[in-house]
DNA sequence: ACAATATGCAACCTTTTGGTTGCCTGTCAA
DNA sequence: TTGACAGGCAACCAAAAGGTTGCATATTGT
């Protein structure tokens, strides 16, 4: 098996909000090549959004297509959904009982 | 307005593996101590069990009750609800669209 | 009272992360 | 053919993350 779970690289991946933005605005215009995203981050250099690109691919959350001398940027929403399905499902799951344990611990912790 | 918003918190403290293999362990067995805590996770100190719980507090992702001289553990899933709903639910909504962009694209460079 | 238990705090260390600069390669257009 | 344009690669750097050790503090049982 992978020495780094699928999920893990996907929640890593996350964890960064100029690629949570990155990935926002892939959603709205799908398709871009690498000077248009860095273009929508000022600030930031182009090596800089390469290598957050980089990080999104190999994470599978953005594939890529090479179009002559540029390079296209496609989301791909499935990891997200996956993450969604086989993890946060469990907590939501769960979100009543949860609560229920936590404001009866806060009672009793009143006494 | 916050420096660090609060979704990137939640973000960040999933990030860690261990951190949500501490969520799943609450998840299975609510208000646990500190003490409970680090005998899963052998080969860790508890001063970085510690650490990581403080990473969830401030996420909001647990909260906990002082019992006397030890410290109950309790997961509140609502941020991950949160997070699923406003964030991963754009994701979701644009799922079949972003799908068939990418085909698009994948048959374009097949010519 | 006192020893054991449960946790907190702080300094310190190493690895990872996010970013930069500099240069190289490939492609298009005049 | 020769610039200009799009992107890749590698070295380097500062800051943050993850972890450790050592000591301090508060609670409890005997």
């Amino acid at each position: 098996m992978d020495l780094v779970s699928k999920a893990d690289l996907v929640f890593k991946a996350l964890a960064d909000a100029s690629r949570r933005d990155l990935l926002d605005r892939l959603r709205a215009d799908n398709g871009q090549t690498l000077n248009q995203l860095c273009a929508g981050v000022p600030g930031m250099t182009r090596q800089a959004v390469s290598k957050h690109l980089a990080i999104l691919e190999e994470a599978n959350l953005i594939a890529t297509v090479k179009r002559g001398r540029e390079k296209l940027h496609y989301l791909n929403p499935v990891p997200i959904h996956e993450i969604a399905e086989r993890w946060i499902g469990k907590f939501e799951r769960s979100r009543l009982d949860a609560l229920s344990d936590l404001k009866k611990a806060l009672e009793s912790g009143d006494e």
